[in-house]
DNA sequence: GGTTGACCTTCCAGTTACTGGAATGTCTTC
DNA sequence: GAAGACATTCCAGTAACTGGAAGGTCAACC
């Protein structure tokens, strides 16, 4: 299979396959011409990138989840820790997001948003009360 | 004030700060050895960024937040927008981690996560049935 | 006056995960 | 042979820093 094709297949980009290549996730064949050359097994891997990265995966990790889904002696207890610790930083952020989202909606709560100058948002962010994190 | 104690009063590394130099977020004079000089005004407007910037917003956020803070004829209208259409990101960004987090622990909730190879998180991220965001 | 240590300076490179673009080569079809 | 769609490589840029090297300055102490 060709770039494009496997691009199709799995719905990367095909720079993003490319760059993939060049870190090491994927082995493509070369055919004569010096055209990537896709075997099946590499397609379905970046199927499978394609969808970790889309859960939040990072690359490392997905490398790391791809050497598991490679190796015939694996513990799926390896496997699961990494999705467990995956879902653990997903939490955190969350939670750091849920909290911005609450400090700023109390700002804007108070801001008249019109066409004067008086604006409270301005104001606690210069002041700086206990609203740090 | 030097940049060791500025950074020490707004709790931004002095690397960070001499980067907001770089691009423009402050402009402190300097002294005669070549050391830089800040003045109240660029303290406060350090602090500033640093309490939006711990709120999610991004450098050109804080730019133009910086603006409208150094403006008399601002409308708060437009104060108000800047932190509107960041809640809306942080909402987006919220939703699409819960939904990660989500198809996560289904995966998770099946995994034995034991010694032996046999594990369905690598089968689903393999398979890639409907679980396309 | 010399030395130590804390502080400051600039500059360069690396991080994450791509993305865009330029210059060029190949394949297919008319 | 020419057009158009594909492919190749390489270089540079993104966001927002962060680390480190090499070196200048300052205050204190002996």
């Amino acid at each position: 299979m060709n770039i494009g094709e496997v691009a199709e297949a799995c719905g990367l980009p095909a720079k993003t396959i490319r760059y993939y290549e060049e870190i090491g996730l994927v082995a493509p064949d070369r055919k004569a011409n010096g055209y990537r050359d896709f075997p099946e097994a590499e397609g379905h891997k970046l199927a499978f990138v394609a969808l970790a990265r889309s859960l939040g995966f990072s690359i490392e990790d997905c490398r790391a989840l791809l050497a598991l889904y490679d190796d015939p002696h694996r513990a799926s207890s390896d496997v699961r820790e990494i999705v467990r610790s995956h879902v653990r930083g997903i939490d955190r952020k969350i939670a750091d997001l849920q909290g911005m989202r609450d400090t700023l909606n109390h700002l804007v709560e108070r801001c008249q948003g019109d066409e004067r100058p008086e604006c409270p948002i301005l104001d606690d962010l210069a002041s700086a009360p206990g609203t740090r994190r």
